[in-house]
RNA sequence: GGGUCGGUAGCUCAGUCGGUAGAGCAGCGGACUUUUAAUCCGUUUGUCGCGGGUUCGAAUCCCGCCCGACCCA
């Protein structure tokens, strides 16, 4: 064994300094961190297993159980004492007395700490109260805790310490907890979908030579080795859309991209999506697709299709609602009418007297994606397709071919938010190359967030993309819907935070 | 970036009119062999977010800053 050097502790406090002198006490008496207990069981596997066994059961049978978990509640009596272990499964209560254990076990025990990792081996039975419990033959401490649990009813309710200590937020907040087991579930559930469809999990760069796919700002990083700066993705869009090019005709991925903006409840500066690209395939094909995607998945992640959000009821079971913008703001603004939506002059002159936010530069189409922002997207509720944006804010979407001013494309928009977006792949590169050039254009007039010229994602396209549709769908605000969390930071672990 | 609310013991919180701070939990000591947030008795613990200012005196009033939550852009 190495010399132990204790780092410069931190935060000390009486407390601690407590734990401390019993850690040392330990380490006196052998080996204070032992790693040669074998757990045979869980807790929730107990409870259920034995669920129904009654007290007179439990006692013929003998059932011997070696368990471990972090101990939550103690409650200490004279010569025998209750304790709560509480592993990954659940809780489970264990009795300790001196009869089974012997005096000098217990009363080492009595001075073992609330957060302490105890191990604990002995035979199954029914308290009074009919609570299952462990009747303790062994008792151990394998990890000693040396900072105090948070008040054990109330647990941790400070909103900052649960993001940054969140590993104190799990321990104590089982509600927490089951926000991150749902999100596997969801995954889960989405990775298996994809996969009964045929489609092939592939992983591309999370560091590109060349940020695209998206539009939005990058973080920037530097390789050293090969001295060039790189950045890490915005979307993997370009990347499978290579792969479809390759012959990889149903890929999908689901990883995190990188977003250099600001934080907001709906915004983490990483953020995970599943991206998804299908060959012979067009924006409708995509629709159904993604609804039934979705309704799977909240009926295996929540049990049904219906599910509550912030009070409301979003019914994932019934067809989703199909509109174009200028559809939508009519139906949820109907004191606008058709002939001013489809007047520049008119949405201009909105926008001004109402400070709504716009680019006097924009056509028809984006003047009217403007006002549909401002006006309708917090009204949609319930799961809705916006269709048919305008190609000068789709710069990877296929034309359609009877209006080539827009592009097939929707948005799909729940709780008033964002949830994926789609469209038919624009394919032929002489067009593409010419979307490229228009949005270096945009960038060097000042536009941050327009997209770079990818010279190489062209000469794939020159070789060939198949009719395409592709589709990405932000896994953190689906994980938000289904578990009814307000901030997106309640359904990533660690979220980011200013430095402490 | 703007607005609202908040930051007091390890945790959850109270703190009146400006008079140098309290409760519960946790901890420590004691009683208790079926407890359930165990109970009962005793007891320890503070950079009142940070820095200025007003005042005889500031957790409290004023100004600035930091951190967070929520809302808005």
């Amino acid at each position: 064994m190495t010399e132990i050097i204790a780092a410069e502790p931190q935060d000390e406090n009486k407390i601690i300094a407590e734990r401390r002198a019993k850690l040392a006490a330990l380490r006196e008496t052998g080996v204070a961190f032992p790693n040669d207990f074998e757990r045979k069981h869980f807790a929730g596997d107990l409870h259920a297993q034995y669920a129904e066994a009654s007290k007179e059961m439990l006692e013929a049978e003998q059932v011997n159980v070696q368990f471990a978990g972090r101990m939550m509640l103690k409650r200490v009596m004279g010569k025998a004492s209750f304790a709560t272990l509480q592993d990954m499964s659940g809780r489970l209560q264990i009795y300790v007395s001196n009869d089974h254990v012997g005096e000098e076990n217990h009363q080492a025990f009595k001075h073992w700490d609330l957060g302490d990792i105890v191990a604990a081996s002995g035979v199954l039975f029914r308290t009074k109260t009919n609570e299952l419990t462990v009747q303790v033959h062994s008792v151990r401490l394998l990890s000693k805790s040396l900072r105090p649990l948070p008040e054990k009813f109330h647990g941790l309710t400070d909103q900052e310490q649960k993001y940054r200590q969140r590993y104190v937020d799990l321990m104590t907040n089982d509600d927490a907890r089951k926000v991150f087991m749902t999100r596997s579930k969801i995954i889960q559930t989405i990775r298996q979908f994809m996969m009964g469809h045929d489609f092939l999990e592939v992983e591309t760069p999370m560091m590109h030579p060349i940020p695209g796919g998206a539009a939005a700002k990058p973080f920037v990083t530097h390789h050293n080795a090969l001295d060039m700066d790189m950045f890490l993705r915005i979307a993997p869009e370009l990347y499978l859309k290579r792969l479809v090019v390759g012959g990889f005709e149903k890929v999908f991925e689901i990883n995190r991209n990188f977003r250099n903006e600001g934080l907001s409840t709906r915004h983490n500066p990483e953020f995970t999506m599943m991206e998804f690209y299908e060959a012979y395939r067009d924006y409708r094909y995509l629709m159904d697709f993604t609804e039934s995607l979705l309704r799977e998945t909240a009926r295996v992640a929540t049990g049904g299709e219906q599910v509550s959000y912030n009070g409301e009821i979003i019914d994932l079971g019934k067809p989703f609602d199909r509109l174009t913008i200028v559809q939508a703001v009519r139906k949820y603004n109907p004191e606008y009418s058709e002939a001013q939506l489809s007047d520049r002059d008119w949405l201009i002159s909105w926008f001004e007297s109402n400070k709504g936010k716009y680019r006097a530069t924009d056509g028809l189409g984006g003047l009217q994606l403007s006002f549909f922002e401002e006006t309708t997207e917090t009204k949609l509720i319930q799961p809705t397709f916006i269709i048919d944006y305008p190609a000068e804010v789709s710069p990877l979407a296929r034309r359609s071919d009877s209006h080539p001013e827009i592009t097939e494309r929707f948005e799909l928009f729940m709780v008033g938010r964002e949830l994926a977006n789609g469209f038919s792949e624009l394919n032929d590169p002489e067009d593409q190359a010419e979307r490229f050039m228009e949005q270096v254009r945009q960038k060097e007039a000042g536009d941050e967030e327009a997209m770079h010229y990818d010279a190489d994602y062209i000469r794939a396209l020159e070789y060939g993309l198949p009719p395409t549709g592709g589709c990405g769908i932000g896994i953190d605000r689906l994980v938000m819907l289904l578990t009814d969390s307000a901030s997106i930071r309640d359904v990533i672990l660690f979220p980011q935070m200013r430095a402490e």
